[in-house]
DNA sequence: TGTTATTCGGATAATTTTATCCTATTTTAA
DNA sequence: TTAAAATAGGATAAAATTATCCGAATAACA
């Protein structure tokens, strides 16, 4: 469904979310210690989520990645996958026709178009704060 | 949403299935013109097909493929998906937790989960007769 | 019987995604 | 001023997906 890369700019993400509550940068390496990621790798998706403005890293000695605070409650999931994956995921043709085109549908466009729309509220409606606050009291979890 | 490789699946066998209907046998040729696929990698994707029983091929001059005209108001598109990306659709997290677990679930679980179940039922209740119908009908394409 | 039309299957190549490595830059603090 | 701790970013590599090529097998038919 996702891609790996915004898999991982999810979770991070998530995790930085719940540390910046705390007034607490963190580092790429506790990130991906944390989120059970390839370190390097998820250095790239960071630096995309910084050229997005989604969250803000500081460089240097106790430098690391923060998200504003009061930013965090308004902060969609459709803007990370968004500025990971794409919005092909929302718009994109089920069947890959080159666009989903209701004068020019797909076969399945009628069925598909509805659960690519509830997938796109459900990301639209869905803030860090709530999946960070999910972390924090334990009921829900970043890796296996 | 879908790899290539499915949507080419799935296309190729709402082809198959229109012209089975007329008992007709379509080419390997024919389906990747009507679908416009790559030809060699459509083969190895309707070999798959014909491995799961899905499809049915007739080798030697005069061949080609087949579905049996009365199963293609049963095959679900579930089929087909399952045959060529696995399950990993219906069942995988969104996260990318190795697997998703009410037990122990990633913070969008619950969110996820929902949309993961409509896209479920959709490809389990979707056969091919219909499919086929609305391209026969022209109210859907298969190719841009 | 031989020729032609076809699928099958193995080998390979191109592309995209995922992952790693190394150096440069920035910031803090001793 | 220097060392240490961090992100930035370019180059490269590995793995997965998508795509191509070619010979083998099979079946119809002249
Ligand atoms: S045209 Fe295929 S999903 Fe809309
Ligand atoms: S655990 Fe992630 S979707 Fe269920």
């Amino acid at each position: 469904m996702f891609s790996k890369a915004c898999e991982y700019g999810i979770k991070a993400s998530i995790f930085i979310s719940l540390n910046s509550y705390e007034e607490k940068r963190v580092s790429l390496k506790a990130i991906a210690k944390e989120i059970n990621s390839p370190e390097a790798f998820t250095a790239k998706i960071l630096q995309d989520l910084v050229r997005h403005d989604i969250i803000n890293s500081v460089k240097g000695a106790h430098g690391g990645f923060e998200i504003d605070k009061n930013a965090i409650s308004s902060i969609k999931l459709s803007q990370i996958v968004n500025a990971i994956d794409g919005d092909d995921i929302y718009k994109g043709c089920g069947l890959g026709l080159h666009t989903c085109d209701e004068n020019h549908p797909c076969p399945v466009h009628d069925k598909f178009k509805s659960v690519r729309d509830e997938l796109k509220n459900m990301l639209e409606q869905t803030n860090l704060e709530e999946l960070a606050l999910d972390i924090k009291s334990g009921i829900a979890f970043l890796k296996t």
